[in-house]
DNA sequence: TATCTGTTAATTGTCAACATTTCAAATAAA
DNA sequence: TTTATTTGAAATGTTGACAATTAACAGATA
C-alpha cells in the first residue's frame, strides 16, 4: 500500500498543536517562524500557514507582529467551561434523538468499559481516555456538524488549559451513576432526560473548577 | 496623522470574508489562489494565509487540495441556530451580572432607538443594524472572552448563511416587548429573567427558521 | 540620572521561481 | 459504446531571497 505524505503545513499544524498540548512550548513564550522552521527542518511558508490556523483556533495569540503561546487565565478556564456547560447538554439531547442501533451498542460498550475500569481502580489516564471516547460518541451522534465543529475548537482549548492551568487539579472521583443515567436516557431516546443528566454531569465539573479557582485566588492574596 | 497599511494577508482575509458575505463568490464555487492573487494584485503567499484562516472559520471548505466556498444546507442553518440558542441566553445572563452604569445607559439608548425605529416603520436594514448593536452590547458585557470569540465565529457564519440560504426569508415582525423584557431584566441585574427572556427571543427566531425550512423541503418533494 | 537617538540584530512581510500534484479532456484499446 | 491510458494545463506545495519592520541596546546629550 502506498501512502502519500500530508502537506507540510498540515503536519506542522498538528505538530505544533500537539507540542502546545504537551507543554513543549510554554504559555506566554514567543514562537518565531524561523525557530519553528529550523526545528521542523522546513521553510517558513508552511509554518506561517500553520501559525495562522493555530491563531484562528486561539492557541496562539498575536501581539503586534509577534506571536505568543496563549497564556490562559483561570478566568478563561471558567469562561470556557461555562460555554461547554451549555453545549454538552445540547449534544446529549440531540444524540438521544438521532442515535441508531449501532450507536447504542457502542455506547453500551463504552459504559461497560468505564464500569470495569472503575471496579479495577484503573489509572486516571485510562479512565480519561474512556471519558473522551464517551463524549466523542455522544457528540458524533448529535448529528449536528456545526456543534461538532464548535466543540472540537472548544476541546482543543480545554485540553490545552488542562495541561497548563489545571495540572494540579485532582480528577474528581468518577461517579458511575452519572454516566449510567446519561446512557440510559440516550438508549431510551429520552431527549430531555439525557439533556438534564448531562447538565448535572458538567455542573459538577464546573463546581470543582470553581472551588479550585477560589482556592488559587485565595492563595494569591 | 500617519496610518500604516495592514499586512496584505489581513487585508485579504477581510476582503474575502466581506466578498463572501456579499455573495461576490457563490456557494460551492471554487476559489483559487492564483485567481484571488490576480484579483487583489498581490502574490499567492498572503492569499494562502488568508484562505487558511477562512478555512479555520468554516467559510471555506477544503476538498482534497482544492478550496471551495462553503455551501451550507438548510440543515446547517438549523444546526447553527440550535447552538446560538444555547449561547445567546448565556450571554444575556452574564451581561445581567456584569453590566455597569455606562453599559446600562448604552443599553437603554439602543432600546430607545429600536422603539423609535419601530414607531417610524423604518427600513429593515436600519432595524437589523440596531439589533446587531443590541446583541453586540450584551455579548460585550458578558465579559466572557471565550464566549465572545465563539459567538464571533458563529456570527460570521450566520451572516453568511443569511445572505445565501435565507435571502427570501421575511424578517419577522419586531416584537418590541421582547426587547423590553430583556433590557429591563439586565438593567435590574436579574440574571435568570434576562436569560429566560433571551431564550424566548431566540426561540421565536428558530421557530420561524423551522417553518421556512419545512416549507422549502416541502417544495422540493 | 534620565531621556533621546542612532545602530544593529532579529523577525516578519512579500515575492517569484520551481516542483509536484491533480483533474479532465483527448486518445487509444476492449 | 464503454473503459483505460495518456497527456497537458491548471492548481497547489515549497523554497530561498530580499524588503520592511521591530525591538533592544549602546552611547550621546541635556
Amino acid at each position: 500500500m502506498i501512502i502519500k505524505a500530508e502537506p507540510y503545513h498540515i503536519q506542522a499544524y498538528k505538530y505544533i498543536q500537539r507540542a502546545l498540548w504537551e507543554k513543549k512550548y510554554h504559555p506566554g513564550e514567543q514562537l518565531t517562524e524561523v525557530g519553528l522552521a529550523n526545528e521542523l527542518g522546513i521553510s517558513r511558508g508552511p509554518i506561517r500557514e500553520a501559525m495562522r490556523m493555530l491563531n484562528q483556533d486561539g492557541l496562539l495569540v498575536q501581539k503586534g507582529t509577534r506571536t505568543f503561546v496563549y497564556n490562559p487565565t483561570y478566568q478563561d478556564a471558567l469562561d470556557l467551561y461555562l460555554c461547554k456547560e451549555r453545549l454538552e447538554p445540547l449534544a446529549a439531547k440531540l444524540a438521544a434523538r438521532h442515535i441508531d442501533e449501532e450507536g447504542k451498542n457502542e455506547l453500551s460498550s463504552i459504559l461497560q468499559k468505564i464500569s470495569e475500569a472503575v471496579d479495577n481502580e484503573s489509572s486516571i489516564d485510562e479512565i480519561t481516555e474512556y471519558n473522551t471516547a464517551f463524549n466523542d460518541l455522544i457528540l458524533r451522534y448529535s448529528k449536528n456538524d456545526q456543534l461538532i465543529q464548535m466543540m472540537n475548537l472548544l476541546r482543543a482549548k480545554v485540553i490545552y488549559m488542562r495541561s497548563t492551568l489545571l495540572g494540579e487539579i485532582k480528577r474528581r472521583e468518577v461517579f458511575l451513576n452519572e454516566y449510567e443515567e446519561i446512557v440510559h436516557a440516550i438508549l431510551e431516546n429520552d431527549e430531555d432526560r439525557a439533556e438534564q443528566a448531562m447538565q448535572k454531569h458538567v455542573e459538577v465539573d464546573l463546581e470543582i473548577l470553581n472551588q479550585y479557582f477560589e482556592k488559587v485566588t485565595e492563595e494569591e492574596k
